[in-house]
DNA sequence: CGAAGAGTAGTTTTT
DNA sequence: CTACTCTTCG
């Protein structure tokens, strides 16, 4: 209907599966997307459909994704496509700026104030360190977890406490009471609150969903796979009955069971939707038959609910190599040595090689050994920019300007750098705040010799709120008891320089610290201001606004610069919706790759335990899928005999996944590796000398 | 109050 | 091995 006067017009690269999920207006759409089959050219290409052929204003359409990259990249191919007078006002986010935007518009509906702050997972285990009296990190990080999995089940704490299972859920009912009583204490959200609290909004109030769902007539969501109960019930409630919306995904890459994910919203769109229109997408534009086969032939291991099966016209490939290596260091030196012999080779480029790890700490030895080959390497995944103490200091202090009842902000703007406020002192205002019901911020500066006696604390902390009162001033904040209100957007960037000098940060990094790490932690420091000036004058932000917005952005993704023309290191889960023509994926053994967790099982109920494993398992599969599936040319497989664990070997075996794929475990020959081994060796030198 | 030192524990994946 | 915590001393 829509596309009969615009056949003519679509591009060539373009395939019939992909037509029909473009031009598909009737009615809700969900696309299965097998790996590499050109999903975000659908999703890309609808977008552009919508804007052009049939004249959707841009602001009217909105697109979800995972990662800000993600956003990112795909409203960048939009624009390609129409231009940018088009993309004007087009909506793409991930679920949580969504949720941001939402609440920033209806905080009153939430019972927020306009100056609320976000809390990121350091900042909730502050506070359940605070409630639960203990500095146990594995017990913090379980019962964060426990409580972040009811946020997004949609449950409260009344409704959780129906389904607890046994004693310890019980008892983390009452600490998830009184965490959601914190948050509200100090204005803060955390990150399944943003998401939670617009959707418990919008079933709530009739009149509120009807207004977002007037603005909302085009709905695109990526990796749907990876949507948890929540989302889909955001999704559910922004597109009600009218359920003009495709979603995309694929459910053989669901990898986020974990923190609640679930690709059963795959199968219950089909049932809340009974018109819902399901097209595949299974050929594959990325890899060549020897890849594919391997990757079909893992995959084919776990039950489905859709039948899917890739093929691709891309040749047959060059068989997938297995290695065997000494121990975690070999394997290291050996993948450099590899890539190396291998950019030579090929003569390609260090970004099209990468090489994928099922954990984190896996990358440090990497980094090493390609540092020694001087071959350049990024590293994604890993600790965020945001995780990294210098950052979180100073936004720390721009928190506590904008949102005094910040307390956690509070006192690690206090403490950071130091100036004379100490355990004492905090202890003294936390006891007299907790006795009036007063931020630490309103105690502190009302703070007289009753609350604090020495004198010279005192004094610390008074010349400590003066410099944040300054700020608020600046910042426009008028304080009274009710909303904050930002007036003045035109100094953010001003206000910014004068902060950096008045604490001193700089002599801060370079008293406590050797020179080396204090540059870096400097520079990360300038990174950071100067990222928040440019938005600040770029988008005309107040610092509120721009506070909000940095606690969801990932710094590193204007390092594109730098990843023209470096190895990308990456964890299988950061890897996903990424492609490389020559990948190694590294540590693939029994317990490392199928992950084995520390198997909490109850006794009480052994039949569910083996079932939840063997979920686990399923999820294990899908991640190797994954990483198989990044590789467009060749790829190089390898686990370990042994590998160091804290301070002492340990003996292990091949992963299972290899021979599902149909590989050997072992290399055939022996003589082959040496002759390899000579050749390499030959080539580091080579290599040493440039 | 905070710096320097000794000791100790730790390893899944992330918005 | 290292990053972080707790202790002790100035």
């Amino acid at each position: 209907m829509h596309d009969q006067h615009n056949s003519s017009k679509q591009r060539s690269g373009i395939n019939a599966s992909q037509h029909q999920a473009v031009h598909y207006l009737d009615g809700p759409c969900l696309v299965l997307a097998g790996a590499g089959s050109g999903k975000t050219t659908v999703i890309t290409q609808k977008i552009a459909y919508l804007l052009q052929t049939c004249s959707y204003p841009a602001h009217k359409i909105y697109a979800i994704t995972f990662t800000n990259k993600a956003a990112r990249e795909m409203s960048e191919r939009v624009r390609k496509i129409v231009g940018p007078k088009l993309l004007r006002g087009l909506n793409v986010s991930t679920f949580h700026s969504l949720g941001l935007r939402f609440l920033r518009i209806e905080h009153a509906k939430a019972g927020l104030k306009a100056n609320f702050s976000i809390f990121d997972s350091g900042d909730s285990l502050g506070i359940l360190q605070e409630l639960l009296a203990t500095t146990d990190k594995a017990r913090l990080r379980a019962v964060a977890q426990t409580i972040s999995l009811w946020k997004n089940a949609l449950l409260d704490p009344d409704q959780a406490a129906h389904v607890v299972k046994n004693q310890d859920e019980q008892q983390i009912i009452s600490i998830y009471r009184s965490y959601q009583a914190t948050l509200r204490a100090y204005q803060a959200v955390d990150f399944d609150d943003l998401i939670g609290l617009p959707t418990r909004l919008l079933s709530q109030q009739p009149e509120l969903r009807q207004t977002w769902q007037d603005r909302v007539h085009y709905l695109l969501i990526d990796e749907y796979q990876d949507t948890n109960a929540c989302q889909y019930e955001f999704i559910r409630q922004l597109v009600d009955a009218r359920a003009m919306f495709t979603a995309v995904g694929d459910d053989d890459q669901a990898i986020y069971a974990w923190r609640g994910a679930s690709a059963d919203n795959l199968k219950n769109l089909a049932h809340d939707y009974p018109n819902l229109k399901v097209i595949k997408l299974e050929q594959n534009y990325r890899s060549v038959q020897s890849i594919l086969a391997a990757a079909n032939k893992l995959i084919k291991q776990n039950p489905k609910f859709f039948e899917k099966s890739l093929w691709s016209e891309l040749g047959q490939g060059a068989a997938i190599a297995v290695s065997a290596m000494d121990s975690d260091l070999h394997e290291a030196e050996s993948i450099a040595i590899r890539l190396a012999a291998a950019r030579f080779e090929h003569q390609a480029k260090w970004s099209d090689f990468a090489i994928l790890y099922r954990s984190n700490h896996q990358a440090r030895l990497l980094e090493q050994a390609l540092r020694n080959l001087r071959i350049p390497y990024t590293v994604s995944g890993g600790q965020s920019f945001f995780d990294k103490t210098e950052i979180r200091d100073l936004l720390a202090w721009l928190r506590v300007i904008a949102n005094p009842a910040d307390d956690p902000a509070f006192i690690r703007a206090a403490t950071n750098p130091r100036r004379g406020i100490g355990q004492s002192s905090l202890q003294a205002l936390g006891t007299a705040a907790a006795h009036c019901g007063q931020s630490l911020f309103a105690t502190a500066v009302n703070a007289d010799a009753t609350i604090i006696a020495a004198s010279r604390a005192r004094a610390a902390v008074h010349s400590f709120t003066d410099l944040i009162e300054h700020f608020q001033r600046m910042a426009g904040v008028e304080n009274s008891s009710t909303d904050l209100l930002y007036v003045d957007k035109s100094n953010t960037s001003q206000l910014l320089d004068e902060l950096l000098q008045a604490i001193n940060y700089e002599q801060f990094l370079y008293d406590n610290l050797d020179e080396r790490q204090a540059q870096t932690r400097w520079g990360n420091a300038l990174d950071l201001f100067a990222w928040l000036k440019d938005k600040a004058t770029e988008d005309d932000l107040s610092l509120l606004e721009l506070v909000q917005r940095m606690a969801l952005i990932n710094m590193l993704e204007r390092q594109d610069d730098a990843e023209q023309s470096s190895v990308k290191l990456s964890t299988l889960h950061a890897a996903k919706g990424l492609e490389f023509p020559y990948v190694y994926l590294i540590g693939i053994e029994e317990g490392l790759l199928p992950h084995r967790g520390n198997s909490e099982s109850i006794p009480s109920c052994e039949a569910s335990a083996s079932l939840v494993q063997e979920q686990q398992l399923q999820e294990e599969r899908r991640l190797m899928y994954v990483g198989i599936t990044r590789a467009k040319l060749a790829l190089h497989l390898s686990w370990c005999r042994k590998r160091r664990r804290a301070r002492e070997y340990v003996y292990c075996e091949p992963s299972r996944f290899i021979k599902e794929m149909g590989l050997e475990p072992e290399p055939q020959s022996t003589d082959n590796t040496s002759q390899a081994g000579a050749t390499l060796n030959r080539l580091k030198n080579l290599l040493q000398k440039n």
